[in-house]
DNA sequence: TACTATATTGTAATATTTACAAATTAGTAA
DNA sequence: TTACTAATTTGTAAATATTACAATATAGTA
């Protein structure tokens, strides 16, 4: 059940503790981009003797080993993705999902190019999600 | 000397009071993406009784009405910018300098005609400047 | 000038994240 | 196994950014 998870911190020579399993997998299983209180809530129900900086520090290492990435998206607290590729996210005023989104831009080799060293690349949109439009034509 | 901000201010019904003003002044004389205290730090120099409530809700206002923007790429705090047309940004790791990005593209019309109703568009880029990286060169 | 709505101020509260020391755990070598 | 060492986890406290709110001040209007 872990040994995904367990392969994958050894691959990347860190330590495969129980606590970074779960919440590598809590990750996994859970794509909206959960904050770090998210999982700390979540994982406390079965895990009475975690700690929340243990999440931060798990979270942390995972991120600093490009197993997972983290998103600024929301100015308020940050979140965690399972995805590392380079993929963009949307975030909905309306009911605050953060919704993957998958466009590539052609040019950016052109700002690539520009000098400076790239290592992480997010594109945030903000707005009103089809569903949330949907309800509003309904509610009218 | 800010009449061209009463002119802005007005222009959107919006009150041209004192401390509007200056905050906004600040941001089109200091355009490398401030935070709010760096604002509020600045200004009170000059200006002892200003209020660093009052800066959050001048910033506010004029992000609302689409002056200025504000910009989620540090993670710890909201950055402002007197620009509101859409452009990018690179914020290096080294120095911590957040440079501007002009780079279009053209596939995003792809997305934004995707059903959501897309109100901000974010680039973010992370990493390491030109000019740190000419720094690193130099001390081998 | 008086009135009303709006804005500013200062303080307190909230929320997220980090710092840090003590306790625990995991891996290694004897 | 046992002992040892380094790394990790835990819990609490501190730091930081932001918001809430009530009292005061201000600006625009009748």
């Amino acid at each position: 059940m872990f040994e995904k998870y367990v392969k994958l911190l050894k691959e990347n020579e860190i330590k495969a503790t129980p606590q970074r399993l779960m919440v590598l997998k809590y990750l996994d299983d859970h794509r909206n981009h959960p904050s770090a209180d998210d999982i700390y809530s979540a994982l406390k129900k079965k895990n009475p003797s975690l700690s929340k900086t243990t999440v931060y520090n798990s979270l942390e290492v995972l991120k600093r080993h490009g197993i997972i990435q983290s998103i600024t998206i929301s100015g308020s607290e940050m979140r965690y993705d399972f995805r590392s590729d380079v993929h963009h996210h949307f975030l909905c005023r309306k009911c605050g999902k953060i919704i993957d989104i998958d466009v590539g831009c052609p040019y950016m080799d052109d700002f690539l190019n520009g000098g400076h060293r790239v290592e992480e690349v997010h594109g945030y949109f903000k707005g009103i999600c089809k569903d949330c439009l949907k309800k509003e034509v309904k509610n009218e």
